[in-house]
DNA sequence: CCTATAGCCTGACGGC
DNA sequence: TGCCGTCAGGCTATAG
């Protein structure tokens, strides 16, 4: 679920119910979500609360699968949410209607909760002084879509890489937000192979990546990220084993690149070679 | 510097 | 039915 446009979903969802209501209190239901910098497991669940309880969100921004949540403290501190492979958020009322796996629950004074929801439990939960630090220190590279990351900014990030082009796209570093589905539906709009090396592609070919790319993450927000909402032509709908090319029908192919699945039609997608 | 790979965690699914 | 292997929309540490 969780890359750019799922995140960016869900951001608008926490900035439309969750804003500016005090916390009254918060669950720690699975303590493998929040990270141990350096003192306990016991400590860190202790200093969350202490962070959170009695604060209200304020804002929110994002920076690729990155979630951040202003709080209105006097610190200037930043509520941190990431989800890992599976999970999201749910503002709900009554407990009847607790989501399964919420592995952390704020409760608003207003008798609403806030879930945060994740399965796997790869993702984590934190509270933060500085974004900017954050993201320098998990070496995100610029935000997909944002207005600086332009044509230049990307031939600039690609220059010199020799990798293939779907991990391109999924490396954090060059490219902050683009994760195993999305690199599918872009390169699949732009009709170049997932195992394409990047340096072998033309000049003309990266400029029609670079548009595709901010093009079909757009596009997926304006879908709410939601995969049955998508058009018909989105290669998402059909990515599963004997799904076809909405567009000429061809039985897609499946192949390994950077042990993630990548799907893709065998007529369609062969620019660079292969 | 670069790229590729196993491991973290839980659940769903197919084959025997 | 139970057991086993594989896979799953992410990230990290490590090896080559």
């Amino acid at each position: 679920m969780p890359e750019l446009p799922d995140v960016e979903t869900m951001r608008q969802y926490l900035q439309a119910t969750s804003l500016h209501q005090k916390i009254a209190d918060m669950e720690v239901h699975d303590a493998d979500v929040v990270p141990v910098e350096d003192a306990s497991q016991e400590a860190a669940l202790q200093e969350l609360k202490e962070e959170l309880v009695g604060c209200s969100f304020n804002s929110t921004r994002r920076h690729g699968k990155w979630m951040f949540v202003a709080l209105d403290d006097d610190r200037d501190s930043f509520l941190v949410l990431h989800f890992g492979m599976t999970g999201g958020l749910r503002y709900f009322k009554n407990m009847e209607e607790e989501p399964e796996y919420d592995r952390v629950l704020f409760h608003f004074d207003n008798d609403y909760q806030l879930a945060y929801i994740s399965l796997r439990k790869l993702g984590e939960v934190k509270v933060i002084d500085d974004v900017e630090q954050l993201i320098a220190e998990k070496g995100l590279g610029p935000d997909a879509l944002d207005a600086d990351f332009d044509l230049a900014a990307f031939k600039d990030a690609v220059e010199d890489r020799r990798a293939m082009v779907k991990s391109i796209l999924m490396d954090q570093g060059t490219i902050a937000g683009i994760g195993n589905v999305y690199s599918d539906e872009i390169l699949f709009h732009a009709g170049i192979h997932p195992r394409t090396k990047i340096n072998n592609l033309e000049e003309e070919t990266l400029k029609e990546l670079f548009y595709t790319m901010k093009d079909v993450l757009q596009k997926a927000i304006e879908y709410q990220a939601e995969p049955e909402q998508f058009p018909e032509s989105f290669i998402t709908r059909h990515r599963h084993e004997g799904g076809r090319c909405p567009i000429c029908g061809a039985e897609l192919q499946r192949v390994k690149v950077s042990s993630r699945s990548a799907y893709y039609c065998p007529n369609r997608q062969r620019k660079g070679g292969r």
